[in-house]
DNA sequence: CTGTCTAATACCGATTATCGATTCAACAAT
DNA sequence: ATTGTTGAATCGATAATCGGTATTAGACAG
């Protein structure tokens, strides 16, 4: 069986004459019946009652008319959506995230990718950077926004944000109101941090920080999720040092404070494999890109 | 696109190695590089990444491997399929039939037809004799078990069934215990028929029947269904004259006496278009023959 | 630098498809 | 009856295509 077979059988099932459908087909009467012949050869069945009178479709051809169809559009359809995966236009593209993205850029960064991609599926997870840098080398997730400075020779990055820390206080705290705080006024606060396990590229550089300026912070609270910090510096149990963009997590109860030491910055990188030969990938690259501020 | 580039594209994506695949498929390895170069074309999207050392899945090839099966199987399915419907072993029969056939072997020959072809619809419709008349007319059944005498000639017939009228009495009347009656000794009595306009054929009939021993019924119920006739009768409400396989219905109340004038005979032919040209039709008109008794 | 392995290319022969011409069969008209 | 017309099948020749062999090009390993 051939497709060719299946565009003259239907043709002809149309027409329910060989002249005509082979005009129509732009080929001449004798071929249009020999392939005829074969289609029936391979198929097994009479498709189509013939006689110098009238051409009829059997039950046989009658049932075949909608399998040859769907064939035939089945196969433009395969093509198509190929076509589309090649370009990064279909398929599906899955990433991780850490969850502070969600408070710096990333919702937007989605959507406008998604804009200009309706048909590709997009698996977002959140995961903490240093499970993102797992899955990364295990091909179970394509890209991953991750908080590290560490990374991998194997994969690609772009620097997509960096942002301060601030000082994150409780409403009523006495340094609430002032504009902004030197490191050392923390002195003696029980500090909520997030733990090691999660992010130990934080944990490692916001203790140089503190004791650099001569702070022994007293780590009282070791968290899995930066908006536990944050709820529980606003119920009053602590402060804590977190990326700028928390503030937008509009959490009542939790006052942000900028710092007179901007040097200590948190970063945020975008990662993927460089091996990786994925369209949808270099496409979401790409549009991350174009997202970025030019300061960067 | 060819159902033999797919054929070569999935051994070829079990395999990533030319050689190895054309191996398989029992060709040399150049017309092998060919076939695919000519499947990438007319997809639009490179589907295997391939250099002297290796070969490698795109994930556009990713995406085509399960549209690829898919598509040889529906072919080979949809050949099948007409094959099947053009041995009568699959697609649809419908069938006409009068209620009485339930009681006089219809069952019987479904159940033993659908045995030996699993795979073919059947579809029953109950339907009075005029009426499967003009359904078989307009090819809205194709084939139905009437009670006529008079066939269109395009019609070809089978007696399917002969039987004899039988007297159906209320259980308490009077001449119920009788081994078997004249005509003449229901004179009076309150007689229920199937109307006219459902069986034609009978009730013409039957009044003549009737006229020849004599007898003028009094005919008070004009009913659409033979169930309904011996309901009637078994409520006590009157008589009737009534095909014998009805003494199967096992209606309480209801009382079946032979006649003793039994040339009136109660016909039931299984009729079809001659010029419908259906696998299944045949096999089943097959079927058919071959349960019938040898008498007839 | 050479040998080996793999895919791509070049070219050729054989198969297969298509075309034009013709034949065969079924009806319609004379 | 016979002839003319219409439509599908068949025949013979030509053209396209497919697959085969031989070869090339590129990437590694020794």
């Amino acid at each position: 069986m051939e497709f060719r077979h299946l565009r003259y059988f239907l043709v002809l099932a149309e027409e329910l004459h060989f002249g005509r459908a082979a005009r129509r087909l732009a080929i001449s009467q004798p071929p249009l019946s020999l392939n005829l012949q074969q289609l029936e050869a391979s198929v097994g069945a009479r498709l189509l009652t013939r006689n110098s009178k009238s051409v009829q479709l059997t039950a046989a051809g009658l049932a075949f008319v909608p399998a040859a169809r769907a064939l035939l559009a089945q196969a433009a359809q395969a093509a198509s959506l190929a076509k589309d995966v090649g370009e990064g236009m279909a398929g599906s593209l899955t990433i991780g995230f850490s969850g502070t993205m969600l408070f710096s850029g990333l919702p937007a960064i989605l959507t406008r990718f998604q804009a200009g991609h309706p048909r590709l599926r997009l698996l977002l997870k959140e995961l903490s950077s240093s499970e993102q840098l797992i899955e990364l080398a295990q091909d179970r997730i394509d890209l991953g926004f991750v908080h590290t400075t560490r990374v991998p020779t194997e994969l690609s990055q772009i620097r997509v944000a960096s942002q301060p820390l601030v000082a994150c206080l409780p409403a009523g705290h006495p340094l609430a109101a002032q504009p902004d705080l030197d490191l050392a006024q923390l002195k003696g606060e029980p500090f909520a941090v997030v733990s090691k396990a999660v992010s130990p590229d934080y944990h490692e550089r916001i203790l140089a920080l503190c004791a650099e300026s001569g702070l022994d912070p007293e780590i009282r609270f070791e968290l899995r999720h930066w908006l536990s910090v944050v709820s529980l510096v606003a119920q009053g149990m602590g402060v804590a040092l977190v990326p700028a963009a928390l503030a937008q997590s509009a959490l009542a109860g939790a006052v942000f404070v900028p710092l007179q030491d901007q040097r200590m910055r948190y970063e945020t990188q975008c990662l993927w494999k460089t091996s990786r030969d994925s369209p949808a990938l270099s496409a979401f690259v790409h549009a991350v890109q174009a997202t970025l501020p030019a300061a960067l």
